[in-house]
DNA sequence: TTGTAGGCGTTATCAC
DNA sequence: GTGATAACGCCTACAA
């Protein structure tokens, strides 16, 4: 249990001052190269890392970069926090995750966020906070990026959902589909924003425009996690006339979806077709059509966003728009005849 | 950017010291309950929250338990990892995450973490760190848990990844395998200590209980990423005479495995069984026949464990161990006649 | 170029 | 009970 040494003791072994120890420490202003030696020699010899509180309480900033996270129980944000990790990984900053799977542990987290000195910068994934959160936020003037939500005051990173969901009724469309459902997300469960709203939205569009509506009977949320899609699809497959393919907010949902399918007898895509969203990893290895949005990569972009924007003050805010794509695999083909 | 109120502020609008603000907020001795109220009511009042910079300084404590892992892009980790989280998220500790992917990140990392007021407790993942390493680390007294690494110094949470292994020989054993092969990590990568090695002892193991041999030339390591693994499942199936089952050190690796079998035409279980090792999400999805270890759990028990022992001084480290077991799914059966 | 001293916001140790 | 005040370890003017 022995006590870490100090710049002070530094500074004593090398017979200096502790601000020079700091100087070189933080090469500020010149230093002469002899005694930058000597010095550099005492923190070898010490085996001195100075200690990150004490500089954080000095300078006010922490050293630390917090990711706000809902749900690290889904693998599209797993992977979006991947992205994170790498791009930080190459800086120096530590980074500390704050999960949030409830509406009064966002409260809490926010409001010691929004104290200001906790972190030196922010990166809120897949989660809209309310506005007065957000507001406190701004406040504080910690540098903030948001990645798959939007809001005007703050830099983002986010992909068209509503084209998402376009993509994947259009590719159903051709395949002749005419009975098409939606499963997504229960919208209050994602506080508010709700990307799987947008991208029904897409799919409905998709359908209106080739002349055919999305039957509210077709239409089911609240399908997290994946054993809850899986129910709610086996009612879907058990209406008298089921629909033939299904769109669905997530991978995570198609999922449920194909399981239920299969627990209900029902060939897929020869009764079924059933497109996801996101293209998480499993998606590859379970043969699921899907569409992409790059997660890994929004993760990354983030967090260099974030870093970019902790160096310069005060750049307006930007929208960094990434890419979606449908990805056809073997979960989509032709209704039944 | 409006500055926080600090707690002189609080002590000034309440007409106390700073030393009754800390009291009340710390309920430390006992305060007047008149002037607790008054107090009280200056923090509501200023929307105080206290710096954890400052108080970080001033106890020597950080808030904030740093959990080390190698690779968050194995399923394996970040189900741990969640464990850790959800046990943490009842505390009030901050979870600072260090990735680890290269040898010299780890030894930055670990040296930085040996300054010893970087974080309170440490839990480190699936990693073996270096005695001198571990050594520094006990040196500075952080209370500290190993989660699937062992060493006698650290309390610990592990499997027996020898039974694990025999448990899964056995298995195909009992079907009626006899040229049985196994696939597993590169021993080298994971830092020296490697659960795939203690497996293919435990394969190695329950073969020569059979009267059989593990054949060196069915043994291949170095299947991480699972692109990796395909390509080398791939050359041993394409072998004279290529084993009739395979035990991987991974479900990853058994993934592998899978796609190598499907592009080579070989069906599984028909001509080829396979068994993974984990018992990730996924294998549940793909059906796959795998020795599952509780992976969630055993990060939840390694910060449980942690948290008391930051609560209680200087206890003797302990050992828990968690129980493997072999889960019989779609991808082993008998061998060809 | 370098040393000294004040300050960052708390906690903890004193007297009162 | 409560109010000063000295740490905690560092950074950064300010002086020298």
């Amino acid at each position: 249990m022995k006590v870490a040494p100090t710049i002070r003791d530094v500074a004593r072994l090398a017979s200096v001052g502790v601000g020079t120890v700091s100087r070189v420490l933080n090469d500020s202003v010149r230093v002469d190269p002899a005694t930058r030696e000597r010095v550099l020699a005492a923190i070898v010899e010490l085996d001195y890392v100075p200690s990150a509180i004490a500089r954080g309480l000095s300078t006010g900033r922490t050293g630390a970069i917090g990711v706000v996270v809902p749900f690290l129980t889904r693998p599209s944000v797993v992977e979006r926090l991947r992205g994170v990790e790498a791009a930080l990984s190459q800086s120096a900053y530590d980074l500390v995750v704050f999960n949030v799977e409830t509406e009064e542990r966002r409260k809490t987290v926010l409001r010691l966020l929004a104290r200001g000195d906790r972190v030196d910068g922010l990166i809120i994934l897949s989660l809209s906070p309310h506005p007065g959160e957000l507001a406190d936020i701004v406040r504080t003037g910690i540098p903030t990026v948001l990645v798959d939500a939007h809001h005007r005051a703050f830099s983002r990173v986010v992909v068209d959902d509503v084209l998402g969901g376009q993509l994947a009724a259009r590719h159903l469309l051709e395949l002749g589909h005419r009975r098409i459902g939606f499963l997504g997300d229960d919208p209050q469960e994602r506080f508010k924003f709700s990307p799987s709203r947008l991208r029904r939205v897409g799919v409905a569009r998709a359908l209106r425009a080739a002349g055919l509506e999305l039957q509210p009977g077709y239409v089911r949320t609240g399908g997290f996690p994946r054993e809850t899609a899986r129910r709610i699809a086996a009612e879907l497959l058990a209406l008298a006339l089921p629909p033939t393919a299904i769109v669905c907010g997530s991978d995570v949902e198609a999922l449920g979806v194909l399981e239920a399918a299969r627990q209900a007898g029902i060939s897929v895509p020869g009764r079924l077709s059933i497109v996801g969203y996101d293209d998480i990893e499993i998606a590859h290895d379970l043969g699921l059509t899907t569409i992409r949005q790059p997660l890994v990569e929004s993760g990354r972009r983030g967090a260099e966003m974030l870093l970019e924007a902790m160096d310069v003050a005060e750049r307006p805010p930007v929208r960094v728009l990434l890419q979606v794509e449908l990805v056809v695999r073997a979960t989509s083909g032709p209704p039944p005849a």
